[in-house]
DNA sequence: ATCCTGGCCA
């Protein structure tokens, strides 16, 4: 209102140049107000218009920066290029500087990242010279796109104008090429330009581990960090974040309280960013306890810290405790956000909430005009089905705004084999596989369901046309951390150079079980061979051979934890009950949906999951 | 004279 006020009466003072002055107040205006609503940059676009500001580039370049939101981003570089945006007229007097400042603003935003290239391309034809700091946008900008082909010809003109000497510019350009992975090959490319340069700092090598760690190529990424400290370069606060990231992503506890004890020692600044990071380690290596400590030690929080824990307890299964901390933050006056929400109800689905889950839900549009996405329909469904509600869950699918999408089709398929709906589940299986044939996860489904039948031929069948179609089935396996080691089982491994001891040590496991009343589940075995063959399959299981290797090679009375990369099955989670009770030891299971804690014959999990 | 790089939660 002032503002509006001040611009309307303003006067100019006669004896001082008027444009000089008028530039003046209008850099104040620009300064002093963030120009994100349409009023205020109409107000000073007529301001700009009424001095004869508009060549002024100062101006100009201000006017395109402080709008900070993107409708504001729109409005101005519309006045800044009112002409037919395909076929410019005549080139202004426009700067790089002008330039890169639309360019950034358009970087950033979420959705119109290709417009920042479109007016890279406006700036070269206007024959303005891009400077070093406008290629570290573009490239940005090329990221978030995510074409490979843009890359590679953005690449082109960092090398045309000669800035691939520039740092800022050569890490970006590693950044971009990891985010532009069609394949395989922009990380290949990355991987390429990174070796062949010689000088690298720590922002080069957090790109280049960040991006490994993005495309779930967690060893490498540690690997890579390791690297590093041999050449000798110091790893600053982002490194540390990626390689936690990592640790939480191979669930190597050892490496990640390691990680831990390098940042007190090097002094490495902790920032709310790097604590986020170590409570999602925490949790997801299985010390979730340890998660809660350091969240409770923060003495300034983000949104990103809430979901962290509150998340980390729903993988738990510690439902209520992750209601309370969500209880918690609403109370300390922080927003939930979608992903705050994506959490709690995950919560509520793990634990068994149905009641507090529909509450969550219903109040996420009511309270916090957050409109529900398909990801919080998902949850629901998730939710409903995992409680024995497979009739719910249809009716809320069928209700929902959305059309489902395959995470939920597969959710429902899930719960048709849980409650022995084979039918139904066989004819939704059918259905996927007709609309997206070439996701194994489909497949599986189908087979699952098969074998569940003992339809043996029709099993078989699946498999052919997997077979037919190039595809192949995920193989299980399963990882555990002995010694700052990570050891990696698949079904029926042998490269181990224990393995012979493993096998013996998994038949004893076998004898010890049965005695206490473990009996095998056949049907889980998805092979058409006989009833003792298949038992022999089960024992073969990746999960049973890190277990016996654990048994074997850390003190009694120790806790196990191994990270399985596929969901536990059936037997594995029945004789892992057992083998708790029988060698009194607490195994903890990373599986790809969540953890379960075996302790003394009982799994944290209730037996659904 | 003012504009530059990598990172955390589903």
């Amino acid at each position: 209102m002032i503002k509006s006020k001040l611009l309307s009466t303003i006067q100019l003072p006669s004896n001082t140049p008027k444009s000089r002055l008028a530039e003046q107040t209008c850099l104040t205006l620009l300064h002093s107000s963030h120009c994100n609503t349409f009023t205020k940059l109409t107000q000073i676009q007529t301001f700009i218009l009424k001095h004869g500001l508009q060549n002024n580039p100062l101006i100009l370049t201000k006017f395109a920066s402080t709008s900070s939101n993107i409708n504001a981003i729109h409005y101005a570089s519309s006045f800044l290029f009112p002409f037919d945006q395909t076929t410019p007229t005549q080139p202004p007097s426009y700067d790089a500087f002008l330039f890169n400042t639309v360019i950034r603003a358009y970087a950033q935003t979420h959705d119109s990242k290709s417009k920042a290239l479109f007016f890279y391309r406006t700036m070269v034809r206007y024959g303005v010279s891009p400077n070093k700091f406008t290629f570290p946008f573009v490239l940005k900008a090329c990221a978030g796109v995510g074409s490979l082909r843009l890359g590679k010809l953005v690449h082109g003109c960092v090398v045309k104008f000669g800035f691939e000497e520039d740092l800022h510019v050569f890490n970006t350009m590693i950044h971009m090429y990891c985010c532009c992975c069609e394949g395989e090959e922009g990380v290949e490319i990355a991987e390429k330009v990174f070796d062949e340069s010689t000088k690298l700092d720590s922002v080069t090598w957090s790109a280049m581990i960040g991006g490994y760690v993005r495309l779930g190529r967690s060893a490498r990424a540690i690997g890579l960090f390791r690297e590093m400290q041999v050449v000798g370069v110091f790893p600053d606060e982002i490194t540390m974040i990626s390689v936690l990231s990592a640790c939480a992503d191979l669930g190597a506890l050892e490496l990640g309280k390691w990680v831990e004890s390098y940042i007190e020692r090097e002094n490495i600044h902790k920032s709310v960013e790097l604590c986020n990071a170590m409570i999602d380690m925490f949790a997801k290596c299985g010390n979730v306890d340890k998660a809660v400590k350091l969240f409770r030690q923060m003495d300034s929080r983000t949104i990103v810290s809430w979901t962290s824990v509150i998340a980390g307890l729903a993988m738990h299964g510690r439902g209520l405790e992750a209601v309370s901390i969500f209880h918690e933050m609403v109370k300390n006056g922080v927003t939930p956000d979608d992903v705050a929400f994506i959490g709690v109800l995950s919560a509520c689905s793990h634990s068994g909430l149905v009641d507090k889950g529909r509450h969550y839900f219903n109040s996420m549009e009511r309270n916090f005009s957050i409109v529900p996405k398909i990801e919080h329909y998902g949850c629901m469904v998730d939710l409903f089905c995992r409680c024995g509600f497979v009739k719910e869950a249809f009716e809320f699918v069928q209700n929902m705004p959305f059309e489902p999408n395959q995470i939920i089709w597969r959710t429902l398929i899930t719960a048709c084999h849980a409650i022995g709906e084979l039918k139904l589940g066989e004819s939704i299986s059918k259905e996927l596989i007709k609309n997206e044939p070439m996701h194994e996860s489909n497949y599986v489904l189908l087979s699952n369901i098969y074998a569940k039948l003992r339809r043996w031929d029709k099993k078989t069948k699946v498999r052919e046309v997997m077979d037919m179609r190039g595809m192949k089935k995920v193989p299980g396996s399963t990882m555990i951390e002995v010694n700052n080691e990570m050891h990696e089982f698949v079904a029926g491994d042998k490269s181990h150079d224990q393995y012979k001891e493993i096998y013996e040590m998994v038949d004893e496991m076998g004898k010890e079980i049965k005695r206490v009343g473990y009996v095998p589940t056949t049907s889980q075995v998805l092979l058409d061979i006989d009833e003792e063959d298949k038992e022999d399959a089960l024992y073969r299981h990746s999960e049973k051979l890190a277990i016996a290797f654990a048994l074997l090679n850390t003190p009694p009375g120790t806790s196990i934890r191994i990270v399985k990369n596929l969901r536990i099955c059936e037997d594995c989670h029945s004789a892992t009950k057992f083998i708790s009770k029988v060698y009194n030891r607490e195994i903890v299971v990373r599986d790809r949906n969540r953890f379960h804690h075996f302790k003394n014959g009982l799994c944290s999990c209730r037996d659904f999951w």
